[in-house]
RNA sequence: GGGUGUAUAGCUCAGUGGUAGAGCACUUCGUUGACAUCGAAGGGGUCACAAGUUCGAACCUUGUUACGCCCA
């Protein structure tokens, strides 16, 4: 049956890549033929995901080197799977949830979990399914997933991953490596979870800066007096106030100083004096110092910067540098708090650590700041009510504006008036990715990764080059975040994901206690005291890590031990919260009261609520899919893996922990090339984004124009460290490219090749044609896999394309022709032996990039044979290259070139035959000729040639070692003919010029390289000659012109 | 502000010291027995700017300008 005239792909994609699932392609170890193992953990897309560019792009790149060690026999192993991406999943199914009117929260945590396991099990595939659209060979039996094996977790769903990632927790924790502590970390409102940095989207939005006056304590005042760079006074004013220039002054109910800094001479008279914030309840009205700090900005606002530590990130490390009290004025949904002390407290608290009192975190936390009329309000209201506040007490900094109204009848004036001094100025403010709302920084109690304790095998992995990044720029991004590395917060508010694995316990300890008898025993009494003011309480609580709640019982009892008798003899028990650990304890307290039965005791502990950063798993993903902790020779074989693949845009929040964890878990890398590229742009180098409306969808293109263009594309767009921006254009022309080797195909099969080559046989032909495109096949070859070799894909891909179009095609298809339809019987033989043996190396060599169209072509051109993904790559010497044969192809093919570029210059009609006259040729001419004539004649339309003089009106055609002349006379145009030389030999002569420079230079000849010089004295003679011969044609054209 | 890149044909990009390339777009011609998703021919570049190193610089060094990304 005839080949269709192009490919469908449409149709012919599914198919392919089920025959390849059923020749168990995608298995670690097909078509191994070696030992060594060659393996890549693919970046695990969210189980939320959707297949955008950035995945098509990573995925063609891990396969085409996935297929490529395949075919070469290693024991080849991509291993799939998806992290569990706890806000968005989270987020996935609440809004399920929510069309049937319900929330989170009307579900117990176990319900909700089991419905997020649903939706998993319902969606949870999608990524999957259209990575499979794109050709990814992943061992798809292996599928791995950061929540596999978690309490609850469905059948199917039993993995190892949680094992691991608690078991990593754990030991981290014994290790001293993860610490609990209060920090300011990013707080999303919405979902009320601390976040990471990398869901944090800074976007830059109009905002305004408003000007407040700090009075000084006392009313006391000082000379304010600014000054221009020559030190000349251009302003001085008695102020008893300091002015505050801030963007949020909600805050500034919180605020434990205002700095100023060092040098700053404008202040130097009142630091170390208070200031008055100006707002809150005037009977209470709060006093903070005036410090210095290398931190404020002289030339930015007034240069004085109100510090508020509990809610900003930068006055977060002033107010610690000078041990300020950092006040939290906001609850986890962003209101302002309404628990805690009373304003009324809290500021006589606040005026008495001002005073000098020593705090904790525990009593600072206590503190809320807030007046009463303000909380619960949520703080973009409260801010307008502060700035309402401040206005009307007239402690807004004035400033007088000019503005145009009109009056009744329409009669414009002017007026000038004095308000308050709002700038109108765009700020960079922090927005949740997932939920849009504005991120409050927030002081909280989080786990942290000591990263610090951790990073220094990772810094030297890459130092001493265990582990490469590519391109090299991405080691200088990585040794400068590794070297300022900050603790890692890997603490999250959620329910999805693996709960921390420590338990709390009151803290019964009570250094004040006395025990009044003195007997180690409680009374009734003693118990009340101790309940009460021995701290149980007040103080924090007492935790302990492991793996299970067994595993945590002796710590307890442990922590016991020193607590009197009767209580220190209690039974641990798990309860869910604080509150219930309270009840249960006071309870059974009573109950011994009642019935002196000591086994009655209970000492409750209850487990941490919240879920370990969706990154601390992933950081395991290595180790973690290949069955850590437990895995054996099978999978831990493929351990360290080789490449990772993955976007420049995680390095830090991804490939960077991963480093640290592997080596601070197993002590070894997790890979030895790290192979980063960039976000995939539109085809003007703008991101996609929806908003944006230039969002270009994999799968679209890929119904359009099949997966082996848009994987083509990729890989030519990927040069390393190289932009990548897609266009439609360029994806449409590599559908082309399919389409011209799928006609090159139809050619042969026309021509009888399929059925008359041997696949196995390297082909010994006799024609220079035959044996020079084998050559080329050698040569492309070692191209592709030294481009493979060094991540130059792009290098591979344009390989392929100028080798399959550019020589296959335009040349030795076109050249073949005569030798096809007019060869003899041993021609024909050898012709089709090469043409089949050289196209099953090009579809061999094409197919990493196109696997869909080289399976088929593999297919129909011998059907049945084993499928090529699973075949050999070639191996060919570059011995191959006959370079006889390769010089006079060169020749033959500069010889049509130069005839058919002078016949079109000179109008000569495309169709017409014209017989040509050999002037003079060499002997290695003459052999070319003899041996390549019925291909000349074809292909450069010509009906003759014969030896003789050059003929008058005639157009010359140079080549090295001949000058051939084409008699004209009458239909070509003398002048232009002149005019066309006249251009070649403007042309060369500036060739010839730089030569001649560069030669006659003795510094030239006396420094470069011999084979430098020899090459351009060789390259001066050719062009010598073939000036001559311009000159002596132009000689002649003006004899008769 | 810190870090890190980029600047080459109209566009998108290759090009690691020997005198500039590809694809697309453009112009002209062409239904020549694989392919019009095609073929043939052609036009088009002070390699951002300046200085330096070198016999020789798109490439190395320094500075300038513009733009991008990451982090503040």
């Amino acid at each position: 049956m005839a080949m269709e005239k192009t490919f469908d792909a449409r149709d012919a994609e599914a198919r392919i890549y089920e025959a390849w699932d059923k020749a168990g392609a995608f298995k670690a170890g097909a078509n191994k033929s070696r030992d060594e193992t060659f393996t890549i953990m693919i970046p695990p897309p969210n189980v939320t995901g959707a297949l955008h560019v950035g995945h098509a792009f990573n995925n063609t790149i891990q396969d085409i080197l996935i297929r490529w060690h395949r075919m070469r026999g290693f024991d080849t192993l991509w291993q799939p799977g998806q992290d569990h991406a706890g806000i968005a999943t989270q987020l996935m199914v609440e809004k399920e949830l929510a069309k049937s009117g319900k929330k989170r929260t009307d579900f117990t945590r176990p319900e909700f979990l089991e419905k997020v396991w649903e939706w998993k099990g319902q969606y949870g595939a999608t990524i999957i399914n259209q990575l499979k659209r794109l050709g990814s060979t992943c061992d798809w039996s292996r599928n791995a997933f950061t929540m596999s094996g978690a309490p609850g977790a469905p059948a199917g769903e039993e993995g190892n991953f949680h094992d691991a990632v608690i078991k990593v927790f754990v030991d981290m924790y014994d290790k001293g490596l993860i610490y609990r502590g209060k920090r300011l970390v990013n707080w999303d409102p919405h979902f009320e979870t601390a976040i990471s940095d990398l869901e944090v989207e800074n976007v830059e939005v109009a905002g305004h800066m408003w000007h407040f006056k700090y009075p000084l304590a006392g009313g006391e005042t000082y000379t304010y007096v600014e000054k221009d760079e020559d030190g000349t006074v251009t302003f001085t004013e008695e102020r008893d106030y300091i002015s505050i220039a801030t963007t949020r002054p909600e805050t500034m109910l919180g605020d434990g100083a205002v700095a100023v800094h060092p040098d700053d001479a404008r202040y130097a008279p009142i630091v170390g004096k208070l200031c008055e914030i100006p707002v809150g309840p005037k009977e209470h009205r709060r006093l903070i110092p005036i410090i210095t700090d290398d931190y404020p900005d002289m030339n930015f606002g007034s240069g004085a910067v109100k510090i508020t530590g509990a809610h900003d990130f930068n006055d977060y490390q002033v107010a610690k540098r000078g041990g300020l009290p950092m006040y939290r004025l906001m609850d986890t949904r962003g209101a302002m708090r309404d628990d805690g002390l009373s304003y009324a407290d809290s500021a006589l608290l606040a005026a008495e650590i001002l005073a000098g009192k020593p705090f904790t975190e525990t009593e600072v936390d206590a503190v809320n700041l807030v007046p009463d009329h303000l909380r619960g309000l949520d703080r973009f209201e409260a801010r307008k009510a502060v700035v309402d506040e401040i206005n009307a007490e007239g402690l807004a900094v004035m400033t007088r504006v000019t503005r145009k109204v009109k009056d009744d009848e329409g009669v414009e004036s002017e007026i000038t008036e004095t308000v308050p001094y709002v700038e109108d100025k765009p700020i960079m403010q922090p927005f949740g990715d997932r939920s849009k709302v504005v991120i409050e920084p927030m002081l909280t109690d989080q786990w942290y990764v000591d990263a610090e304790k951790i990073v220094g095998p990772a810094l030297n992995a890459v130092r001493e080059g265990r582990t490469k990044i590519m391109p090299e720029s991405g080691e200088k991004v990585y040794f400068h975040w590794l070297e300022n590395i900050e603790p890692w917060c890997i603490s999250r508010q959620l329910w999805w994901g693996h709960q921390i694995p420590v338990w709390y316990g009151l803290d019964l300890s009570a250094p004040n206690f006395k025990d009044d008898e003195g007997d180690g025993a409680l009374d009734e009494v003693e118990l009340f005291r101790l309940l009460t003011q021995g701290g149980m309480l007040h103080l924090g609580d007492v935790h302990h890590c492991a793996a299970e709640f067994d595993g945590v019982i002796a710590a307890f009892e442990g922590e016991l031990a020193d607590v009197p008798t009767p209580i220190n003899h209690a039974r641990i028990v798990e309860v869910d919260n604080r509150q219930a650990a309270i009840e249960r304890f006071a309870e059974s307290l009573a109950a011994y009261n009642v019935s002196q039965d000591p086994t009655k005791l209970v000492y409750p502990v209850w487990r941490d609520p919240d879920v370990l950063d969706t990154w601390f798993s992933s950081g395991l993903w290595p180790i973690g899919t290949l069955g850590w902790p437990e895995w054996d020779e099978s999978t831990s074989k493929y351990f360290p893996t080789d490449v990772l693949v993955t976007g420049q845009d995680i390095l830090f929040f991804w490939v960077a922990r991963m480093m640290m964890m592997q080596l601070a878990v197993v002590d070894e890398v997790p890979f030895h090339t790290i192979y980063l590229h960039q976000l995939v742009r539109d085809e003007k180098g703008k991101k996609m984004s929806k908003t944006t409306g230039n969002v270009i969808d994999p799968l679209e293109i890929i119904d359009e124009y099949g997966a082996d263009a848009l994987r083509f594309t990729n890989a030519s767009m990927a040069s390393i460290g190289g932009v990548l921006k897609l266009s439609v254009d360029r994806i449409k022309g590599y559908r082309n490219f399919g389409t011209k080797i799928w006609n090159a195909a139809r050619f042969a099969e026309m021509n009888e090749v399929f059925e008359n080559y041997d696949p196995a046989v390297i082909p010994t032909p006799n024609a220079t044609v035959n044996k020079w495109i084998i050559g080329e096949t050698a040569k492309v070859l070692a191209e592709v896999d030294t481009a493979f070799a060094e991540y130059r894909f792009n290098d591979g891909a344009n390989a392929l394309y100028g080798f399959v179009w550019g020589k296959f095609c335009d040349w030795y298809v076109e050249l073949s022709k005569p030798l096809f339809y007019d060869g003899d019987a041993a021609t024909l033989a050898e012709t089709r032996q090469t043409m089949g043996w050289v196209l099953d190396q090009a579809l061999t060599l094409l197919h990493p990039i196109m696997p869909f169209i080289t399976e088929e072509l593999w297919g129909t051109v011998k059907p049945g044979r084993r499928l090529l993904a699973i075949s050999d790559w070639p191996e060919l010497s570059l011995d191959l290259v006959d370079a006889d044969a390769d010089r006079e192809m060169n020749w033959v093919i500069d010889l049509i070139e130069s005839i058919r570029s002078s016949r079109a210059e000179v109008h000569v009609p495309a169709g017409l035959k014209i017989p040509m006259v050999q002037v003079e040729l060499d002997e290695a001419g003459k052999t070319a000729w003899a041996n390549n004539e019925a291909l000349i004649m074809k292909l450069a339309r010509l009906d003759s040639l014969t030896p003789g003089p050059m003929p008058k009106g005639a157009i010359t055609i140079t080549v090295g070692g001949g000058t051939f002349a084409l008699p004209l006379e009458g239909v070509i145009d003398i002048a232009e003919e002149k005019a066309r030389l006249e251009k070649v030999l403007g042309k060369l002569s500036k060739e010839l010029g730089g030569l001649r420079g560069r030669l006659k230079n003795p510094n030239f000849v006396a420094s470069a390289p011999e084979e430098v010089v020899a090459e351009a004295q060789e390259n001066l003679a050719a062009r010598e000659e073939e000036e001559g011969k311009i000159k002596a044609a132009l000689a002649r054209l003006s004899e008769i012109g």
